[in-house]
DNA sequence: TGAGTTTCTCAAAGCGCTTTGGATAACACA
DNA sequence: TGTGTTATCCAAAGCGCTTTGAGAAACTCA
């Protein structure tokens, strides 16, 4: 049924339903309760396709799902984002447009949904340093929020992103403060903006602890269970191994543990774990104390604030651009002890940090 | 720039245009290039929206994504099947549009896309027994394929589904031949039909191994890490504990792992265990000898046949509903041995199947 | 009762494309 | 030169809605 019909059948004109049903004023309260109704009762909703030509307006955020060369990999946090800001587009009556694209012809899809007029706005996933999508997008002229920030880019734009180099440098003062002077980290893909702030935190702290940083404990790449196994696996087999390793995500941290159970190396005990867990609803690090020790700041919840700024933008809220910094708290969980060196010092441990973990046996 | 702008700036008529770019036969090859590639100089690309208004298409499926009540969890294996679906859907010049809703709104979201024409088609996600979204799309005209089946429900629908009883059978029997005798099965959710399809090949090798079902070996719940966890736990932690599990996927199955390895269990040694493995890219069951033995089936192949049976269909492929029963392959990995009771027969091994499990220290 | 206000109707334009039908131009072939 | 074919053009309708402006009807208040 179309408007035409339905508001003949209904015994009002076009233009008095149209303006009922999109909230003007120059209709009474009572014809608009009346609309509602009826529109309720005779299945009658608006086809999307003619109300988009004819506004101008997509009603649509877009998203674009790259996936990388290597692995043909999804990022893992994805669905989790999207869940969080679907919801917020959803409670606006906005829709949400995925794109599957490969890796390198991700700018070009940018382009094809700006000109194309299928989107009012988009989201910028997995933010590189220096990313050339964030200029692009200016120059298209479309809103666009970044889940992320992107380092040494020009100029303002929207971004909500989780304090990474804070995350990371109190994480590894934590291990510090525990003893530990050799401290791995298993980073995200070098390039990705946060992997670099969060490699910069783990600086600072060891810097200001005065230990110099060495390479043979640092890596980075693609965060897939098998790359924290491998890294795991290399650092251990070493002839300095590290007494604490700090993994990027929850997924490679499955691989690290994996490892660390094959060379019968007892977790929070012999080599201490702390993990940034982004709060992945399908895996989450819980228990009456967390299987991890962890840099938590959930990713839904970053979606619910994307969106919400997104659709501030496009609805014409002028002004400046609207930045946030999330702070990662950390939760204390099985996976961290003292340094072995350190185990001496356990009888006089008055603090909950210094605790042994839990055993469950 | 629009479309009478542009063929005016190329001195061709609008209709001559839209016909070169839509493909039409009226008009010659050597003025196809020309639209073509004007097209591409200026930087003309046709409105989506007006296009659809005109066309009465919306070249769009729909993907909705539910979450589930309890634990507002997004189903894991989302990503991966969008990764594979959307790939098609860009080869076709189709979009893709995703709702994110709570459980119990799921039809309603169905009824909206529908009746607002925003979707062509659409794809249906983790069916239960019975399922009513299957009528419900029936009833209102929607084009749509189902990723799984729904036993008991009359009539005939497209469908992609992974032979899930003949899976759980075969991995069943594959620990009967080690010699295990208790078995037990951390399965999904119950009402889901892919749950109750391995619950009933796992019934029947059992059957057929004339051995009795122990309820409390079979578990169904949200198949997240602490699940797996806990499940294992409570396995293990009674009077009669079994010698193998079965985990109907690679999340719990971590969970699984982390229990065994609390209580000082041997993996594939003393308890072995056979996962389903849905071929997750950010979660690969792989390594010379992958970790665990597995039915594997890839969901992201998956969404590839889903997408290419449901734009079949809209384009008009007239006739009979299609059906893809997908076999999962078993492969051998390091999480499955001998039951502990038939260990003298080690030596006598000549099967692949027996061979103890590598150990990586 | 008349002026002002509120509520609704009517007619029409416009969003930018697709699609149809008939007219015209260009070309080939006899 | 005429006929038939092919390539292009033009005008116009239509997709189903939004939005505007002008006017009629109903109500309110002095």
């Amino acid at each position: 049924m179309n408007l035409k019909e339905f508001s003949h059948r209904i015994g009002l004109s076009p233009t008095t339903v149209s303006r009922a049903l999109n909230g003007y004023p120059e209709v009474s309260e009572r014809t608009r309760r009346k609309v509602l109704e009826s529109a309720e009762r005779l299945g009658y909703t608006p086809n999307s396709r003619a109300a988009r030509l004819a506004t101008g307006r997509a009603m649509t955020i877009g998203h674009i799902l790259p996936l990388s060369k290597e692995h043909e990999m999804v990022n893992p946090i994805f669905s989790d984002f999207i869940a969080g800001a679907g919801e917020q587009y959803s409670k606006s009556g906005y829709d949400l447009a995925l794109s599957v694209v490969r890796d390198e012809d991700e700018e070009e899809a940018y382009r094809d949904l700006a000109t194309r007029g299928v989107v009012d706005g988009v989201v910028i996933h997995g933010p590189k340093v220096e990313d050339p999508r964030i200029r692009l997008l200016g120059e298209l002229g479309l809103p666009f929020v970044v889940h992320g920030r992107s380092s040494r880019v020009p100029g303002e734009y929207n971004w909500v992103d989780v304090n990474n180099r804070r995350a990371f440098s109190r994480a590894t003062e934590f291990l510090l403060d525990l003893g530990h002077r050799r401290i791995g980290l298993i980073n995200g893909l070098d390039g990705m903006d946060f992997a670099t702030r969060r490699l910069n935190g783990y600086g600072d702290a060891l810097a200001a602890g005065g230990i110099a940083r060495d390479p043979a404990l640092v890596f980075s790449g693609e965060m897939t269970e098998n790359y924290g196994f491998a890294t795991t696996m290399q650092m251990l087999d070493s002839r300095e191994p590290p007494t604490a390793i700090l993994i990027s995500s929850i997924i490679p941290a499955m691989g690290a543990r994996r490892a660390l159970h094959d060379l019968g190396i007892g977790i929070g005990d012999e080599v201490s774990v702390v993990i940034h867990d982004d709060d992945l609803s399908y895996f989450r690090n819980e228990g009456d104390v967390p299987i991890f020790t962890a840099t938590r700041s959930s990713v839904r919840e970053a979606g619910r604030l994307c969106a919400d700024i997104l659709l501030d933008t496009i609805r014409g809220a002028q002004g400046e651009h609207r930045h946030v910094l999330l702070e990662a708290d950390l939760t204390l969980g099985q996976s961290t002890g003292p340094a072995p060196a350190m185990r001496h010092l356990l009888d006089r441990d008055r603090t909950g940090a210094l605790r042994r973990p839990q055993t469950l046996t």
